[in-house]
Parts: structure tokens; C-alpha cells; sequence
DNA sequence: CAAAAAAGTTAGGCTGTACTAATTTGGCTC
DNA sequence: GAGCCAAATTAGTACAGCCTAACTTTTTTG
């Protein structure tokens, strides 16, 4: 329950475990000790101790056999995380040439280390981008994050065309997959068929495809 | 005496360690833990504590009260670092716009959280140059290292026009002042007249400029 | 060349972050 | 509602790096 106006800086830890409970919690519900664990890749007893630190710096809510909110305070560090990975993102993508599979590791390491001097240059070199390559908003430097809601593909109507604006970025191996189909944010794509019962759905892109049982949710 | 060839790797504090051993043992003279100390801006006793590590590791030989020398690997690790640190500044400064004073410590931080590819991309955007902005080499990937020897400007002969190739890069407020007054590697100068005595030289740059008691020491 | 000063090392402690093993709590089932 | 399982927490340990205080070795100096 510190102030933390006076914001000390924050250890690449706490960098982390405040990016992975502000994703766990976006819904509303706490992050439970044992879904950070699985997220960070932690024991549930490291993550039990971090966060019984960080509640006493003020960067949490915690409830204990409950689970954990991020704070006001908690919300702006995990937010400029954010900031930074998906800038860090969009300058490897547009400037170094980087595709979106490996884009993430390379992010995931600078965004500790940038200064905010650095992240200001990017996003100027940018042109301030309000989303980053996978279609993912930006946080601004205040702290506010347009989040803006889409349809996911799954549920076009049949014939309909539309732009592609968001690629799920979870997991690697399906982005690997999504990019080399051509499924990328600004993209449009007309849906031609869909198959019932969660089936598969047949899209054209310029060529045509047809894929993806329903791991297009959006 | 570990082999070393398994090479795992190295914290940043490690990283930092070999870095500053290297540039004070360029001479052939062994680095003092003082010297590090004061390099690194830390306790003798938590130098004499990481001598020790470093040593068990195989990174460097030390004689008890005598000082330290890198061995092959820890050579091999602080040439990795310098040419990271100068990649990084060489391309902060050619596509971010960062000026001479300022980029030295983003290059800092981010040679310890960047990889290796990257670090190569960056080198190829840049074609991959030989020298950093300040004129010092870049060591290859290899580990090797142009090291060509200069003539300092104080031992110029009067009327000569000479090329400036490297400046020192050991004082921040120096190298502002040297950028400030377009003293270059790669601008050309001319020697007008030089006062006995360590006094200061006087030079033309296009327009002309005198300045410099004896710290052009290059 | 002995004593003082400087440099280096050892001893002992602290913080941050991780771990395993043991215990407690909460929720579910019969 | 008693018992059990899963989730969470506490207890105790380790390690990297840092520190100060105290001691030892080397160098300098009168």
C-alpha cells in the first residue's frame, strides 16, 4: 500500500509476472497462483512469495486461496510493458526485417532492457502505430489502450467480405501457419462456404484456401 | 579450468566484468581489483568475490594480490560484448537518430538482452561496418579485431591536412563537445599552428575552430 | 629497513528470486 | 457433513551479487 508515485523501478521479474497477471485477469477473474505458475514457468511456491511482494509494494490485490488483481499501479506497469513489447514488435517486423514467429522471443528480452527514450524513437520511426503486426493495440505512453471489438471470422456471414484486423498471437506454430496462408491484419478475405457443426470454413484471399476447423475465433 | 567450449551463458554481471578486465588489461598488464572496482563502480571486496567465480569458471587467471588476465574464453566473451556494444551505437545512431553522448548507455543495457541474430541484422542493415561512430573497431563475429594505429592529432605537423579517424569515447562531456564542434571520424582538418609546451592547437575545419590543450590526445 | 599506507582478501550478512517438502485451506462428492 | 483432492501457502534451502568490517599482504616512505 506504498504510494508508488515515486515509482522505484521494477526487476525484469516483476516485469513479467505483472504482464502475465494483468493476460490471466483481463477478464475480470483473479489470476490464481497456479495459472501465473504454468504461464511464467514457475513453481506455484516462487509464485505464492512474489506475489505476497508484490501486494506489499502496492502492485496487487491479493486474496489469499483466491487469487490476485492487478492494482492501479500494477495496471500501469503491466500496460507499459505491453507498450513496449508490441512497439519492440513492430520495428523488428518493419525495420529488421523479422517475421512473426520469431518475433516474440527477440521482444520479449528487449522489452526489459529499452530505454523509454528508445521506445519513443521506435513508435516515431513508426509513426506512432496504434497496433502492432498481429493487429494487437498499442498502449499509449499515458496508459490507455484502445481495444477495439472484432468478429471473428467464424461467425461472417457466408459471401460477406471483410479485413483481416487480429491474428491470435498464442500460440507460435499456428502463427507460423497463418502467415504463410497470407492471413495477415489489412488483408481482405471473402468467406465462401462454411461447413455446420463447427466445421471448416472455405475463404478466398485473391487465390482461394480452405481451412481451419475453428481456431479462427476471431 | 572448465573446457568452456559448452559455453553456458554468461550473466550480465559476468558480461560487465569481462568487458571492463579487457579494456584494462589491453596493455598486457594484468587488471587490479581496485581498477575494476572503480570501472564498475563497486566494492573491492565484491570484485576479489566474483575474481574467484570467474576464475572457477575458467574466464580468467588470477594471481592472488597481483591482479587478473582474461584466458581464451573470457577473451572471447568480452570481444562479443564490444562488438555488440558498438553494433548497437553504430546503428542507434544511423537509423534512430541518437547522438554520440546519449547512445552509449541504451547500448549498455541492450548488448546484454540482445541476440545473436539480431545483432547480425542490425550489422547487415548497416553493411557491416568496420568501425562505430566514434572510429573504434568493430571485433568480427569470429572474435578478431582490426586495431589499426593512429597518429594523434597533438603529433600532426603544422600545415598538415589530416583525416580524423577516432575519438576518444572515455568522457561523455568531451565527446559532446567534439560532436559539437564537427570533429569527426571521417571529417578532414587542418593543422594551422601549434603553441609549445602542451598548448593548444589551432585548426581548420572548413571554417576554423582552436581549441584543445592536449586532450586530442589522437 | 621498520613502520605506515595502500591494496587485496576473508568473514559474515542482506536481498531477490528460485526450488522442494510439508502443511493448510477450500470445494466436491457420497 | 465427513472425507478426499487439488490448490495454495509456509518452511526451509540455495545461489548470484552485492555490501561493510576486519584481517593480511604488498608497497611506499621516512
Amino acid at each position: 500500500m506504498t504510494p508508488a508515485l515515486l515509482a522505484e523501478p521494477l526487476t525484469r521479474s516483476v516485469e513479467d509476472y505483472l504482464k502475465a497477471i494483468y493476460r490471466l485477469s483481463s477478464g475480470g477473474q483473479p489470476a490464481s497462483t497456479s495459472d501465473i505458475a504454468e504461464l511464467l514457468s514457475l513453481s506455484a511456491p516462487s509464485v505464492s512469495g512474489m506475489i505476497r511482494r508484490l501486494s506489499e509494494q502496492g502492485l496487487l490485490e491479493h486474496v489469499p486461496y483466491r487469487g490476485v488483481l492487478l492494482t492501479v499501479a500494477g495496471r500501469r506497469g503491466a500496460l507499459r510493458m505491453i507498450r513496449r513489447h508490441r512497439l519492440i514488435e513492430a520495428y523488428l517486423v518493419g525495420f529488421l526485417g523479422y517475421s512473426w514467429d520469431t518475433v516474440h522471443d527477440e521482444a520479449e528480452r528487449l522489452e526489459h532492457a529499452v530505454s523509454e527514450a528508445l521506445i519513443e524513437r521506435m513508435a516515431l520511426a513508426l509513426g506512432n502505430p496504434r497496433f502492432d503486426p498481429h493487429g494487437d493495440p498499442i498502449p499509449s505512453s499515458d496508459g490507455s489502450m484502445a481495444e477495439p471489438v472484432y468478429t471473428p471470422l467464424a461467425e461472417v456471414r457466408v459471401g460477406e467480405t471483410v479485413e483481416i484486423r487480429r491474428v491470435d498471437t498464442s500460440q507460435p506454430e499456428r502463427l507460423r501457419y497463418l502467415e504463410h496462408s497470407g492471413l495477415k491484419p489489412g488483408i481482405q478475405v471473402t468467406l465462401l462456404e462454411r461447413q455446420p457443426f463447427r466445421g471448416p470454413l472455405k475463404l478466398r484471399i485473391g487465390a482461394e484456401e480452405q481451412v481451419i476447423g475453428h481456431e479462427l475465433a476471431q
